[in-house]
DNA sequence: AGCACGCCGACT
DNA sequence: GTCGGCGTGCTC
């Protein structure tokens, strides 16, 4: 290619933040020729931020109203965002309404931004002397830290002295000259090593051996460790291995101390060597793939007769039956096909249990990719199939921006699942429609999954746009557990009631563990009480930022704050009135594990929900106890729905199943009949039947029928004609606008403008609100919100997002609006 | 989104 | 008089 030198390029790139447009840099000199579409650059942006950015375009048209800034590094000889990504990102930017930065954000994992940090030295001149001016006692603390370290980041103060306004007495010091910030650049993956130990490679034959044995004669600790590495390497077999050598912790734990390997290398007859490994390395596959059933086997080849239509398939399989193994089966032909799968599972989900199976199918080809995962190890997940060494990746909802570049299969597991919906921060995708969208431009096939589908999704499938596959009978025959009411106002009645549980729940739970079988108990709700409340004046403990009741923690000794994560102290007496009768009221899943203990002290009880699984192994070590068969009952929220799979659990419980029902959501219904056959299907997987038993104080419920008939069809015409009726998905697509701000008169004016400029072409039957959501403040910011619906037929989707970004546009940039922050989420969930 | 600049109130 | 509050504009 020829180059004219005389031209001077440009790029286009995306800043990481929330801005509209690209911004247009300088490509200096020496990077001529090397600055391409897709790679990382740093950048000077504003007055001293310094960024990753992402080329856009290079041209050669120099702006016309400004200079622009140089490019200071180049990050990426080859591009790190393929042409199909670029496609992908901008679908999404597009659709949901968000700008490129926002979604770049997502895209690349936080390891491949660098990230500039402000250090803080002391200016030279005044090295010595500071000690003699005329400084406060502050000030002397602060100098005395940095001269004793020097180039020290802010937060390193911040922590280490206890300063207050730390931030202006360091701007005062600077502007006076007495101390100097700059900014300094890190990469932030860093990759792993492992150190290597080798014989020199003069020492290449038996004779070199048994001249070095003899050589060393009396030095046994040498000739011992020798010896091992001999065995270890197998080097005498295959001169070769040598050249791989060993890992040195390895040969070091054999020894009783690493002396004689430290004598061997000073002399120059072993070497040491470092190599890069990935951190996440799974063992070579193990397992031949699983043989079918014959009614999976059916399934199979419908759903590859499908997939030549090029249309979606949603495979409706209940809970059990073994869909799984089909995946396994669809991987296995895509990879002989030479092409990329994608897995997507719902957070939770992603654990162990599915990964060891995958990966003994698998092997080294498999990647996983979620969030319990490094930073680093995202970024070795990346660059993993970028090498070719990934194939299959087993991933949440963000692994559908990694760099595939010949995606032969997408699956959607549990494709019904709300986690895959980002509600915040803006990119809100959902994870499912992207998939499809990712699909569709790789020209792959897409298999979405679920025991439950979406009623959006099987409405798709009776409308003919997807192919339904059905899978209608549990693996190995297994049946359905049966589904048996408790009538709540009965028991009461009865004086059948203790701690919220009916006798005959005790007396299942009980009878089960004497059987040696393991029982799940569902409550939707952690913590140990919803609220605190003083008996005397009715005082409801709240958060200061957040218009909710503060969550009664037992374990962590505290009220937490659901949804600012603000925590105070447990009150010994009532903050108002002084009394000390308080008492909690309702329950979360620490009261119902409390109450079971006391109930049944024989049974061992655990607990699973968001406190108990935070940590990278906790969900594993509660998983790997019911295992082991040393949990007899297990109480959980949502978490129990997804995805495992235990022989001896044959019982499970809902004791509060009317509480499913209150949320004012026109989902309602179809999140609770999810939750509670998901939850159900977890019992009796195996041979023996399994039991539901739900308490609740309207057994008669509509949708308990359905329920205990494991009824989805009947499920869903009744939804769907509810849907159709009050114009909601599938019918019509939602778009949810929350206005933000402090002030609560003006995120009500700032909401109502936007409603009137919104609804004067939309009209006000599609136009909802402003209203104060039932949660109205949260984080200190006071919500308004307005929902808008657009007709499916009707209404062309892509203009009326034009227009409701032009409105948008015009209540932010006006004088009195300005102060509010406004987000729009498509497809709410 | 951040972040610096700039204009007003509560203090030494 | 100054410190620091927050409204406003900008980032190539």
């Amino acid at each position: 290619m020829e180059e004219n030198l005389d031209l001077i390029e440009f790029a286009d790139v995306i800043v990481p933040v929330k801005v509209p447009q690209c911004y247009t840099y300088q490509i200096p000199h020496k990077l001529k020729g090397k600055v391409s579409k897709g790679s990382r650059v740093i950048v000077e942006f504003g007055r001293k931020k310094i960024i990753t950015a992402i080329v856009h375009l290079v041209h050669e048209h120099p702006p016309k109203v400004y200079k622009a800034k140089p490019i200071l590094e180049l990050l990426d000889e080859q591009a790190l965002i393929n042409s199909y990504q670029f496609e992908l990102m901008n679908f999404v930017s597009q659709y949901y309404m968000c700008t490129m930065g926002e979604v770049v954000n997502v895209a690349l994992p936080a390891g491949f931004k660098i990230s500039s940090e402000s250090k803080i030295q002391l200016h030279p001149s005044y090295e010595s002397e500071y000690k003699t001016l005329s400084f406060s006692e502050e000030e002397i603390k602060l100098l005395d830290y940095i001269s004793k370290h020097p180039s020290v980041s802010f937060e390193n103060i911040s922590i280490n002295l206890e300063i207050i306004n730390l931030n202006t007495l360091i701007k005062s010091l600077v502007r006076e000259g007495v101390l100097l910030v700059f900014e300094e650049i890190k990469e932030k993956y860093s990759p792993k090593f492992v150190k290597k130990i080798k014989l020199s490679n003069s020492i290449n034959s038996i004779q070199a051996i048994e001249k070095l044995m003899k050589d060393l004669e009396k030095k046994t600790a040498q000739i011992e460790a020798i010896q091992h590495y001999l065995v270890l390497n197998n080097t005498i077999q295959h001169w070769a291995n040598n050249q791989q050598g060993i890992d040195y912790s390895v040969l070091s734990g054999r020894l009783n101390s690493q002396s004689p390997l430290n004598t061997l290398v000073k002399n120059g007859v072993m070497e040491e060597f470092c190599v890069v490994v990935p951190r996440f390395e799974l063992s070579e596959e193990t397992s031949p793939l699983p043989t079918l059933s014959n009614l999976q086997y059916q399934c199979l080849a419908d759903i590859e007769k499908s997939f030549e239509g090029n249309k979606p398939v949603l495979l409706h399989g209940i809970t059990g039956s073994g869909k799984t193994e089909l995946y396994v089966q669809l991987i296995h032909k895509a990879l002989q096909g030479e092409s990329q799968v994608l897995l997507l599972m719902p957070e939770i989900a992603l654990t162990t249990q599915l990964v060891n199976r995958l990966q003994k199918y698998f092997g080294k080809q498999l990647g996983v990719y979620h969030s319990k995962f490094s930073d680093n190890e995202r970024v070795e997940v990346w660059t993993g199939i970028l090498s070719g060494r990934l194939k299959v990746i087993i991933g949440v909802r963000s692994a559908i921006f990694l760099p595939f570049d010949n995606l032969g299969l997408v699956i959607v597991d549990e494709e019904h699942d709300s986690s895959y919906k980002q509600s915040d921060p803006a990119p809100r995708y959902h994870g499912k429609d992207v998939a499809l969208m990712l699909a569709k431009i790789h020209h792959a096939r897409i298999l979405l999954g679920s025991a439950t589908p979406s009623l959006e999704s099987y409405y798709l499938c009776q409308s003919k746009h997807w192919d339904l596959v059905k899978l209608k009978q549990r693996y190995g025959n297994a049946e359905l557990p049966e589904v048996a009411r408790v009538d709540m106002a009965y028991e009461q009645k009865h004086k059948n009631v203790k701690l919220g549980f009916s006798h005959q729940l005790l007396e299942h739970l009980k009878k089960n563990k004497s059987q040696g079988m393991q029982s799940l108990v569902f409550h939707n709700r952690r913590g140990y009480a919803p609220q605190l409340v003083c008996e005397d004046c009715g005082f409801v403990s709240g958060c200061d930022h957040c218009n909710v009741s503060l969550t009664y923690h037992q374990y962590k000794a505290s009220l937490i704050c659901h949804y600012c994560g603000y925590t105070e102290q447990i009150p010994s007496c009532c903050p108002a009135c002084g009394s000390t009768r308080l008492v909690t009221k309702g329950s979360g899943t620490e009261k119902i594990e409390e109450n079971l203990s006391l109930a049944l002290p024989e049974c061992k009880i655990d607990r699973m929900d968001a406190d108990s699984t935070k940590s990278k192994h906790g969900y594993q070590k509660i998983i790997t106890a019911l295992e082991q068969g040393d949990t007899d009952i297990l109480v959980g929220t949502q978490m129990l729905s997804k995805g495992f799979d235990f022989a001896k659990v044959n019982l499970v419980q809902i004791p509060e199943f009317d509480r499913m029902l209150q949320f004012p959501d026109f989902r309602a219904h179809e999140r609770t009949f999810q939750l509670i056959s998901q939850v159900s299907g977890r019992a009796g997987r195996r041979a023996e039947k399994g039991l539901v038993q739900i308490q609740s104080y309207k057994p008669k419920h509509w949708l308990l029928d359905y329920i205990s008939k494991h009824d989805y069809e009947g499920f869903y015409e009744i939804e769907i004609a509810e849907r159709k009726k009050f114009l909601y998905p599938p019918f019509t697509r939602l778009i949810s606008i929350t206005v933000k701000n402090t002030d609560q008169k003006k995120a009500e004016n700032t909401a109502q403008e936007l409603h009137a400029l919104l609804s004067s072409k939309l009209g006000t039957k599609h136009t909802l609100g402003p209203e104060a959501p039932t949660i109205n403040k949260i984080k200190n910011y006071y919500l308004q919100k307005i929902l808008i619906k657009i007709d499916r037929n009707k209404q062309n989707l892509s203009l009326s997002k034009e227009f409701i970004s032009k409105c948008i546009f015009e209540i932010t940039t006006s004088k009195i609006h300005r102060t509010s922050i406004i987000q729009i989420d498509v497809d709410p969930a």
